[in-house]
DNA sequence: AAGTGGTCTAGACCACTTT
DNA sequence: AAGTGGTCTAGACCACTTG
């Protein structure tokens, strides 16, 4: 009696009976994940918009045929990533703001060419050197023990963005100078098998050297932006220190931050 | 018959056989969490080794009495903290580096606090001003309207370290200077039982100008590191936009990053 | 009181890695 | 072939929020 009642409820009351989800049970990709996937597009394309509630968990697995912890699961992701936010007692919604890519291990050639930058890379120097006591504590080997010494200039559009000096442990990668010009050294690690899992990094400031001003086009004295980063892959071992120099005029860091729940 | 070798082994192959480890089911914290602490605590400590493997899932959950699905969810919590790795068909092990904190969210006044600094706080301004563009587009609110302007200004052993200037929606807080004297803004914003939940940085280098120099006790020209943030509560709305200037030579930031799963 | 998310269980089958 | 984590199910009960 009471159950007749329910279908007309159903699928107008919630923003998410506007949508047409559908999982796909021969497909490889977990079917959280394909949810996910297709919450995050419908959130993207403005037809979940910020505010509007997902409906309850148990409507929705009975809907697309799932179990709810798998429908969890897939909400839960979307938490994660700060796109959607659970009430205990009032439902799930869209977050209001736009904010979206999380904070990434990001590279500098990465992010240069994914804003249209066109960066390229001249190589100063890429040979071994005996590790000093800073670059051994960081790499995790014995002082004076060989490591390599990779030192970059990026320009874009013909000025320089960047002065990079890099350490890294011997024998984990090929640093052929020619591939060195054309790409990143993440890409050349993430190619060469290495994943790549955290990194501690240091940002701060400081005024250019007479020489350092020199290879950035800068005056003298000048305000530069200094990062220091030392990654780990993912078994938490050393792959990369590094010592950067930007040009403060011409680059900054953009981080987008999630409290951690 | 087989079965009575088991025993031989158990606890005695995997480096969790030296842990006692125990959830009390009449606790209000959840078990999954109990786990997780207690796993994290072992790591702490040096109980669990870098690179020890923590043995399968389905003996760990028969020993503790729990679920599969529950231990797994306290394994899954250090995975994502950084400090265990799966490997399908191997196990799951201790991180090799000592990497620990991920980035958070952080408060200046907290940071300096926690390191033994003793903040102090000089409040310059406190009052209410029109949105500049800039202000109304980060806080969402229309240009002209009022927001409110906080400048302060932060030492510690009484030496300057950064200059501190925010807008803020109207309402949002009572900013009382005596108590901003004392502590910091997040600080009283969660008091208020505001939850910051993420938020947007730009960090970034220049030099001082003539004013910036003395209040901050640098000679012009210095360089400087700047950060602006819009931080936004648990539902996406932002509550607080800030421009910091911070004496290079006296802070850094420093981040832990990890890469998203 | 009703509805929501939060937690938990006891299984099952699959994919991958190692031996 | 054996062992591991990865995914998934169909329930259950609890805690919190709202009317």
């Amino acid at each position: 009696m009471a159950r007749t009642g329910g279908p007309a409820r159903e699928g107008a009351a919630t923003a998410l009976g506007r949508l047409d989800l559908a999982v796909d049970r021969g497909s490889p990709v977990p079917l959280y994940h394909q949810l996910a996937q297709q919450l995050e597009a419908a959130i993207e394309r403005g037809r979940l918009a910020p505010g509007d509630l997902l409906g309850n968990e148990v409507d929705l697995s009975v809907r697309l045929g799932l179990s709810r912890p798998t429908v969890r699961q897939a909400i839960q992701s979307l938490v994660d990533k700060g796109l959607l936010v659970r009430r205990r007692g009032v439902g799930t919604q869209v977050v209001h703001s736009k904010v979206r890519r999380p904070l990434k291990l990001s590279s500098l050639y990465d992010d240069l060419e994914a804003a249209g930058q066109a960066p390229t890379t001249e190589v100063v120097r890429n040979e071994p050197v005996p590790a000093s006591p800073e670059v051994a504590a960081a790499l995790g080997v014995a002082e004076h023990s060989e490591v390599i010494l990779l030192e970059r200039l990026r320009r874009t559009h013909g000025q320089p963005v960047a002065l990079l000096c890099n350490y890294l442990p011997p024998g984990l990668l090929e640093l052929d100078d020619a591939r060195l010009a054309t790409t990143g050294l993440y890409r050349m690690m993430r190619a060469a098998g290495l994943t790549l899992h955290s990194a501690r990094q240091t940002v701060g400031a400081r005024s250019a050297t007479a020489a350092e001003a020199a290879r950035l086009d800068e005056q003298e004295g000048a305000a530069l932006l200094t990062m220091q980063r030392t990654a780990y892959d993912d078994t938490g071992r050393p792959v990369e220190y590094g010592t950067h120099l930007y040009r403060a005029s011409r680059y900054a860091f953009d981080f987008q931050l999630l409290v951690r729940g």
